[in-house]
DNA sequence: CCGTATGCATTAGGAATTCTAATGCTTGGA
DNA sequence: TCCAAGCATTAGAATTCCTAATGCATACGG
């Protein structure tokens, strides 16, 4: 059978002036007048059938009945604020990130070892998934985006954004001086994907080149594209971030020192319902400026 | 500084509901309707920040957090209800019952002392006072009083009438033969209390008397009528459980077989704010029906 | 001893909360 | 495919809650 509980909000005024002995401070802890407690306190004898207070002219003193009901009201109170602090205050648990493994091979998955590091009060658990997680769903907390960062229901943190140059390896222009022109990196076999099929007639212009912009060779996937332009099959446009460590280690080339900076970019997103956890903020601000360090 | 809660009314649907898993079953346990749950939610997740279930087409799942949450809340309202159960529970001190002296060392006190004896889980603490206790003021639980039965404030059990007979000692009326007629009766010193004065013309017309009723004798107070007459000095009329001992022991006779019933009686009082107390109802029949033995 | 200040009670009316009925939406199941 | 079930939303009604004004009894200061 439920539970049998008088008018909580009663109880609110009755603990608060037996724990007070006076309408009037209770009131003013309450922030109201002193007659909504006497209302209140009045409604509660009458629903409870009797009185819990003895009124003298200008006093009131709670009955020792009352007084001990108020005790446990009060340690009842106590444990409902202490919960609710306990909920507002942030999550313990690992911070549960979801990553897409094209972005996290390649630079985030280093980073956060590096985070770990600095930062070893906070746990980051990563787990690399192709398909967009539902943030909705309670499985992980956060995950990294490649987007414009207007995701209904979600917000959204900028951890950098998609600063394109043309890379190719080493053999597939052997033949050239470096930095290539323009116009012979439009001779090149250009590698896109799918989405992304208008970069190249992007940065070309950005580059100066204002021939006609041959056809890029699709590839399904991003993934697909990275092995492609990897393998010496042609060029490709990414993100510094993604081809630095590739470049540093000599299986990638830039082959032109001009860069554009593509209309999407990498987010930390995470569910706006969900409750504010501050070492979300603490790492989206980090990722940032490592990402930066590196452009 | 004060505690800050939530709306409690909102805890209230929310607690039920993660309880639940069921925003309708809560609205059931509730006695409202599921919209009124779903507001209630919706108004607590917008003031926390955050929201507290997951929602899919036709169901609802508490997040990990409320669930924990709501235990929490859980176990504050079983401790509020246990607390009002424990408050709205009959009280366990002993009984304090105001007697006064007139009645309490002539009836009452014998009689507590057998109630003791068949009621052993009923403590009756009885003090003697011959002023009219304050039963507001928390000192006593209960008082004995004589009167109309209709103090306002107090609720009154009936214990029993004023049935009033003639009493007077054996020298007193040593040269008459028992019963005597309301005309001796009427020769004789008639003694009386003020407020009671007119109890002997009462008594001698219901006694058949048509005469001129003689002045009674007028003393400060009921005590002092008794000393006067258990001293010789004069009839007075007493109901017959005050004089039931006195005459089995040969120091009062009862003048004539012709009883009255006066309009005042005794009974049994209490502060009609208090809280109930079952006890007092046992009491209350018991010396009922114990008077009402004697009579 | 009187006048003033204080704290609670009461009243009436207005403000805020809470609820409901109706309806829409989405989806799991027959 | 259609229905049933459960939650959300809307608008308005019902209830609760609060306040301002005032009264009352009493403690306190002069």
């Amino acid at each position: 059978m439920p539970r049998r509980l008088p008018n909580l909000n009663q109880l609110r005024a009755f603990e608060a002036a037996a724990r007070l002995g006076s309408f009037k401070a209770a009131a003013e802890e309450l922030n109201v007048t002193q007659a909504a407690v006497s209302h209140q306190i009045k409604a509660l004898e009458e629903s409870l059938g009797f009185a819990l207070f003895r009124r003298t002219a200008r006093s009131v003193e709670p009955l020792e009945a009352a007084l001990s009901y108020a005790d446990a009201l009060g340690a009842s109170f106590d444990g409902i604020a202490e919960a609710t602090d306990a909920l507002a205050a942030a999550p313990t648990g690992p911070i549960r990130l979801s990553v897409a493994p094209f972005h996290g091979n390649r630079w985030l998955l280093p980073e956060l070892e590096r985070f770990a590091k600095e930062h070893p009060e906070i746990v980051v658990e990563p787990s690399l998934a192709f398909e967009m997680v539902d943030l909705t769903s309670g499985e992980v907390d956060a995950a990294v985006r490649y987007g414009h960062g207007n995701w209904p229901g979600l917000t959204a943190d900028l951890i950098h954004e998609d600063c394109l140059r043309p890379v190719a390896t080493r053999s597939l222009i052997a033949e050239h001086e470096l930095p290539l022109s323009a116009a012979e990196i439009a001779k090149l076999p250009l590698l896109a994907d799918p989405g992304h099929a208008d970069q190249w007639e992007q940065w070309l212009r950005a580059a100066g080149y204002d021939g006609p912009v041959p056809e890029a060779k699709m590839f399904a996937a991003r993934a697909y594209v990275v092995d492609a332009v990897m393998s010496g099959h042609g060029a490709h446009l990414l993100d510094v971030r993604i081809t630095a460590r590739n470049v540093a280690e000599g299986q990638l080339i830039y082959l032109s020192d001009t860069s554009v900076t593509s209309d999407v970019a990498y987010w930390l997103v995470r569910d706006a319902a969900s409750r504010p956890d501050p070492r979300l903020d603490v790492l989206a601000e980090w990722l940032r400026a490592a990402a930066a360090r590196i452009a």
